[in-house]
DNA sequence: CGGAATCCTTTTCGATACTG
DNA sequence: CAGTATCGAAAAGGATTCCG
């Protein structure tokens, strides 16, 4: 039978929803705040100096949409100059496994990858 | 101790490299089209009705990179209007289950997430 | 059928300046 | 320190047209 039944159709039966909180969690920098703040809190200067690369402002969309999905979570200290710390959530944490599953993937893989792309540039 | 050991520091030691080749095998349209392939080679055209939201250009701009990254294959059948179907690598299937983990976690999470964007979303 | 080429709109981004 | 506001540049995305 080509046709799949109906339990193995909900495999690709993915909805927008679900697709859209990927891109939220696991774009470039979310990836990279998420695997800082899994091995500890920090505040927002000290992530800019563990993200050499990210802007502030870029940084900032990204920990308030970090946040807004509950991987985060933002303390406010109010002492003289405000302190802000970043920290991860228990839901947080959960992606962390994922996280190191991907990395240990493109660890594993990545020596094949970049065959792949020079055979295809080279016949270009 | 603070500091990280060295064999604690190579999990967040992750290079550019890496979180580029997880850019453009994550990105929106290239999980879907690799959701697709994963259960069977489809043509050009099949892509498109089976993703109805992507557009030509963004489902031509996904298959190249898939393709030279060597997560798909694209073989040509020279008939009289061309055949192109597009078919997963075995590279390819190795980023199945990382897949299949990842939506498994947007199905086991997504109330959470939505119930922690009501919250923000409702202090705003 | 499977695109490439073009045009145009729309996010996105970095840099800069300013604030509590 | 931890942002917000603004602006221009750059990149991405959609619609349309055309081609082997």
């Amino acid at each position: 039978m080509l046709e799949t039944t109906d339990a193995q159709a909900d495999r690709s039966q993915i909805t927008a929803p679900h697709r859209e909180l990927l891109d939220e969690v696991l774009d470039k920098w979310s990836l990279q705040v998420l695997e800082e703040l899994c091995e500890q809190p920090l505040r927002f200067n000290e992530l800019r100096r563990a993200i050499p690369a990210v802007t502030q402002k870029s940084l900032t969309t990204t920990l308030r949409r970090l946040e807004r999905n509950g991987m985060v979570e933002r303390l406010v200290t109010s002492t003289r100059p405000v302190a802000v710390e970043y920290r991860i959530t228990p839901l947080g944490t959960t992606l962390q496994d994922l996280i190191d599953a991907l990395l240990g993937w493109t660890g594993a893989n990545m020596a094949k990858v970049e065959r792949a792309r020079e055979r295809f540039d080279a016949e270009a």
